[in-house]
DNA sequence: AACTTCTTTGAGACTCAATCTCAATAAGGA
DNA sequence: TCCTTATTGAGATTGAGTCTCAAAGAAGTT
């Protein structure tokens, strides 16, 4: 059994929630990919494996993975929100294009730190940040 | 007549729009407050001054506002999206509370310049930005 | 293995912000 | 005033995401 999974049934298990094949074939999809996907498109995914699973119990796993800290949620502004997973992943925020959808990710120690001296001066206590970028890439302007 | 209402009638004429009474309604409820609203808020305010406006009306005028740079559109990934006036305001970003919705505003030079360049290394033209920092409030730790 | 308890699943109904439709109305130039 | 064309409003529609609830199934216990 990988690392990954391994870590999921440990996680279910501790959160009182049950192991089951959807809630696996989900997991196994998402991270099977580095993409930025959308719920529908990793239902269609599985479904295309030949497995059958519902709509519901693939939100309803996301759900899961993301209180978990397995999945981050990326949240565009347009169209639905899309899922990557964080297995050998450090924390990144997204450039997007919008004229083609393309999607880079950068990650900027300065502006980490610049944060939380905002959060500290407002007497915040941060917990999580959105930080996305658009515009145009090379093959689009 | 103020220097916002003209200003607002000039662009509507460029974009051959017309200077409807609606249109008016709308306008001045957004510029009446600095809060950031929803186009439900911003709708009832305007309904409860004895003003009939319909719903659609006040999305479609949001909407030219926004193209025109009038207002700001204010995404927090839960409830619908707020809006707040640009008249006599600097760009900012915002800090919000996860727990009371507070939302604060803040901008930082440095920050602005960093992005910049990452736009630069990555070959993008940048056009736009969401900056979002969430946390828990003083009031709410 | 059988039993028991309690979670999970799936199909489809539902929610809700936002957009669309289209006939009636009104702006504004001539 | 007339005429063209944009705008409006009421309500239908869209679409991502959530909820319902009966049936299925996980996992602990004996």
């Amino acid at each position: 059994m990988s690392k990954g999974l391994k870590r999921l049934k440990k996680i279910l298990h501790n959160e009182g929630l049950r192991f089951t094949s959807q809630r696996e074939a989900v997991w196994n999809e998402i991270i099977s990919s580095d993409d930025h996907r959308e719920a529908d498109e990793i239902y269609m995914a599985i479904r295309q494996k030949g497995v059958s699973v519902s709509r519901a119990t693939v939100y309803r796993t996301i759900d899961v993975l993301l209180k978990n800290n397995f999945v981050r949620k990326l949240d565009i502004g347009v169209g639905p929100s899309k899922f990557e997973h964080k297995i050998d992943s450090h924390h990144h925020d997204h450039i997007i294009c919008i004229h083609c959808g393309r999607i880079e990710e950068f990650m900027v120690d300065q502006i980490e730190n610049l944060q939380d001296k905002v959060a500290e001066e407002y007497g915040f206590k941060l917990v999580r940040h959105i930080h996305q970028l658009f515009g145009l890439c090379e093959n689009c302007q």
